[in-house]
DNA sequence: TATGACTAATCAGTTTGTTGAGTATGATGC
DNA sequence: GCATCATACTCAACAAACTGATTAGTCATA
């Protein structure tokens, strides 16, 4: 159970739409927690019916209706029980991993390509993660907006999500290089 | 289906057991992937039926008897097959970046001692790590190893795993110092 | 001589997550 | 004026992962 806290810690500082939410998912939350937009609405649903969240239908000239969804109280008193709690130990759990586990034995052009690719995917993010670190901060610096700033959650996980990226980024190029190399020395022989 | 192909990689280097391939799986390949016992007899099984590894049973005088899994040709195909398909994004997924999302608002002092329990356990996994790297590499130094050793596969994903424990580690000793020190500023008004 | 830890595995049940298709409407682009 | 995109959401089926219990013999230790 650990969606629905994703999505309640997502909604907290808001009314959202299922998928609206869907689209922040994308971004902010998505350090932390991924779901596709079917989820989120069953997830929503549940909630509603557990009343830790409830909906507001929203009638709309130009687009369909929605739902806007907040936290009730309960729901806030849920992530408090959440937040509480004994956090699990993370882990990475990765398909590029498992390649380059075997990658000096088996397809090592395919997975050099790989590795570069995720580089890439990783700059763009880190391009994003910058930004929105930018402007969650507004004009004041890194440090005392994290003293003083009034929301300073978001910009912490954000925080761990750019480290994340940066540090995959290195790993890949890394990687990415000494396989080219064992390929042009074992060419070489 | 991708814990298949962190078995049929766990199991590349040499013959195991279920049981011993759960206890591999919580060191050397738990850098990628992470899965209960029962999951990995499962696999197993599975695996076998579909000729990917195969079995054989050694009789144990002072032991119950087990079961020694080896890759087949066609495990190893298998694999060379998921080398080649594009790997999938990846994402952290982590209940404690959810309490930290919403530690300015709820539960901050749990939170705190959530995030220092987590640089322990963080500091313990880079210990295990520096020693396994340590013993993977030999006597020989790093740069040397990972041009000409014969297996590197498993020495880059520990790589992978160090960096990421020890970015780990830096966030939450930094995140826990700063909500201390707002605590601390706000106890103060 | 009971107690618990280690080896070795299996079974049942539930919760999560993924895949893929489908509905409906207005706006935008060529 | 036709296709495609964006909004907004639903349904069904399936695969993967997690929880928790259970069996059963050996070994060390208190």
């Amino acid at each position: 159970m650990a969606l629905r806290h994703a999505v309640l810690a997502a909604l907290l500082d808001g009314e959202y739409s299922g998928y609206q939410l869907a689209k922040a998912f994308d971004i902010g939350v998505a350090n932390f927690w991924h779901a596709l937009p079917q989820q989120l609405y069953a997830e929503l649903a549940k909630l509603e019916k557990e009343g830790l969240v409830s909906g507001r239908q929203v009638v709309q000239e130009t687009r369909p209706n929605k739902r806007l969804f907040r936290v009730t109280d309960a729901g806030r008193a849920e992530l408090e029980a959440f937040a509480e709690t004994a956090a699990k130990p993370s882990f990475i759990r990765d398909d590029l991993l498992v390649k380059v586990q075997v990658a000096d034995r088996v397809g090592t052009a395919s997975v050099i390509g790989q590795l570069e690719e995720r580089a890439s995917a990783a700059e763009a993010k880190i391009e994003l993660l910058g930004a929105l670190l930018r402007q969650l901060r507004g004009d004041v610096d890194e440090e005392e907006f994290l003293l003083r700033g009034a929301r300073i959650g978001p910009y912490l996980t954000c925080l761990r999500g750019l480290a994340f990226e940066q540090e995959h980024l290195t790993w890949c190029l890394r990687i990415a290089g000494i396989l080219r190399e064992r390929q042009s020395n074992h060419a070489e022989r």
